[in-house]
DNA sequence: TTAATCCCGACTAATTTAATTGGAATTCTT
DNA sequence: AAGAATTCCAATTAAATTAGTCGGGATTAA
């Protein structure tokens, strides 16, 4: 029941992208450097949420990467699916499956729980926004450095 | 967020189990046949079961497996923490982990994500006995094989 | 005594993960 | 026009994990 690195790079990544949007392309390197993930590495993931229209890119010099829709319009859930593939505890429940594939009628009792499991996870993931937490972000940062009071 | 089948079959074995409680010791590979797994492999599952706590064994001809505990008593969640480890979308808000080991800020923002998915998933599974899918399972069957109706 | 069963440890092939490497193409700045 | 900054792309790789297999020892009911 873990995510790879890939979903939980990749969310850091997208909520760091959230935290700069409106200021035009941000370079994948900085995001590398902020979120201490290896550029390359972090390269490969964001090939994929431009493949998916997550983030759109801006080439060349002064380029990087941009969210494709406002924060508010993308969640944790499109972005776990992207990286990590259909949402699924077990293969007989993948969501991107209409047809129930259980071979044997055995596994239709244990599937109750997995869908249940599939639609507890789904709903967190798809209720959660990159505004939802990068609203959290700034209010962690305020708390860390507060207001100076001069005398 | 996938399950592998270490959680997979040994829920489905532990159904098995719960489904001829109080019938004394079942042979693994009655299990195993009937849940189409290899009865090498579930024996692997089933020694971590065993020293979980969570079912006892007899040696010997006629020997076999049983739960440990009535039924309503052993959670879906029991089962798969012991044979999938502590549940956890990411290492960092691993349950059996007292203290915060995020080592950076950043990692904080995105933790609040995966509690929310952690509980959401342990609620799901610690709320599931044994006892509830040998319900459902005892239904399946019973619609399965409906009564006949003589003239 | 024999067959059925649990118990145990070592081995293995395939797959997945988490990168690394090296370079080509594009675009801004000077 | 040159150079630097960047995205884009494909191939390779080492380590870990997964999903078993294999072979045999110990125990016990019939």
């Amino acid at each position: 029941m873990r995510l790879s690195t890939r979903g939980e790079y990749g969310v850091k990544a997208m909520i760091d992208l959230a935290l700069h949007y409106g200021e035009g392309p941000i370079a994948l390197k900085s995001v590398a450097e902020r979120q201490f993930i290896s550029e390359h590495y972090l390269e490969q993931l964001i090939a994929s949420l431009r493949k998916a229209g997550l983030v759109t890119s801006v080439r060349g010099a002064q380029g990087g990467y941009e969210l494709a829709r406002p924060p508010g319009e993308i969640t944790v859930g499109d972005v776990v699916r992207v990286l990590e593939g259909p949402i699924a505890p077990v293969e007989c429940v993948d969501e991107s499956q209409e047809f129930s594939n259980c071979t044997h009628s055995e596994s239709c009792v244990t599937r109750i729980v997995w869908k249940r499991l599939r639609d507890s996870i789904t709903q967190v993931l798809d209720s959660t926004t990159l505004a939802d937490l990068s609203a959290e972000a700034r209010k962690m940062q305020a708390r860390e450095a507060p207001p100076m009071y001069y005398i």
